[in-house]
DNA sequence: AAATATAAATTAACATTGTTAACTTAACCT
DNA sequence: AGGTTAAGTTAACAATGTTAATTTATATTT
């Protein structure tokens, strides 16, 4: 019978309405400066019907961090990357802080809040699929690689470690232009150089040998 | 007339009461995670009695982390920091992250919040005495030292922009941790082992010629 | 000594928030 | 027709930051 098939089609659409009205609204008023009052007036719906579709705000935004984030993640594996691990790990580096600089309330909410001292999530479900997990896999990969083609100094084996330092350095820019850029009493130099250079720097900060060909590009 | 100045010294010391009921909240419950109301039942006043001493919630939060921060920019100064500009560079960041470590609620607030979109403050007053500033001042000091010293390649001659990338490096490491150690997904090493790893490698990655003794220490 | 000013503190209230409980409505199945 | 299901609404709650009006106690003036 279609008819059961059709009513969650039809829950599915107004869920998607809900997400519409809420990416906007979030995009451009952050996690804190939209109330669910004003994404249901948006949709002209109650506000409780959001919950009808979602346990609660902090699920209705996770959702859209997550479709978004999702974007990212697959442009890792899909678009074209670089062969060389080293050029890969910069690049990946590139489009994590490009993601952070284009969608700067989304990121905020998945790597700069609060997390709910819940956190005793149920590890197997949550792990599938979940795009953060996978961009950051897809980075260990490429240290493993760089690791393994020799590339780094032989101290630095332990591809977890290396990955966690190079995550911290992109979040690092990333995080402190969201959070600081209009700091008046910085003298703040363009987002793309700091990036530039940090990517340079803790990559090449890492290599085995006297430094290679690799020159810091684009200044 | 001393009573004037009794009053004052009254009216400084209840809102003295009121930052160290605060700061013990705030501390262990964060900013979001204490009301005026909690605090003004801690020192056993009417919550608005704070609204006496200070403008709003912002106000009272940022006094606490304002002295708190003063003592670690008193720190850079007095205690005992390497001649060596490189080392020195390294302590500071080191501190940094220690601090940040300690007092995880103050660093959110200061680092990683949203801040008001106010921010049209009056420059001077603000900048005098601020312990952030000092703070990124004393990095830059050390960084300008480095260039004039020639521990750097040649192109990295901007100071600021050098320091900038040296904040967010160490900036990275501490966020995260607050942000995302408790993230079940990731295979945290321990923050110890990622500042090392962070410091060695940025110092490293822009120093001049092939790379002097500089090992990774402690690990 | 009585009246008045001053300023600290309180009480009452407001608007907004996320969220739950109880109720309505309408479509579907038997 | 009668009854189940489930989407949606209305009303309400408790908590929040904060303001306005009011009290209270002390100091100053007459």
């Amino acid at each position: 019978m279609g008819v059961k098939e059709r009513r969650q089609r039809e829950k599915s659409e107004t869920r998607d309405k809900i997400l519409d009205a809420a990416r906007e609204l979030f995009l451009t008023e952050g996690y804190e400066g939209v109330s669910m009052r004003k994404v249901a007036e948006k949709i002209e719906y109650s506000p409780t019907a959001i919950y009808l579709h979602f346990a609660d705000k902090q699920e209705l935004f996770r959702e859209l961090c997550q479709q978004q984030f999702a974007r990212l993640a697959e442009g890792f594996q899909t678009s074209a990357m670089s062969a060389d691990p080293l050029e890969r790990i910069k690049q990946i580096g590139q489009t994590y802080i490009d993601f952070g600089a284009r969608y700067p309330n989304h990121y905020r909410f998945m790597f700069m809040a609060e997390l709910p001292v819940d956190c005793e999530e149920e590890a197997d479900q949550v792990i599938e699929g979940n795009p953060e997990v996978d961009a950051y896999a897809f980075l260990k990969m490429s240290v493993q690689q760089a690791i393994d083609g020799g590339y780094l100094r032989p101290e630095l084996n332990d591809a977890e470690l290396v990955s966690q330092t190079l995550w911290a350095a992109v979040h690092g820019v990333i995080s402190l232009q969201i959070a600081k850029s209009t700091e008046p009493w910085v003298n703040w130099r363009p987002l793309q150089e700091r990036a530039a250079l940090m990517l340079d720097a803790t990559v090449r900060g890492m290599l085995r040998g006297p430094n290679p060909g690799s020159t810091q590009e684009g200044r």
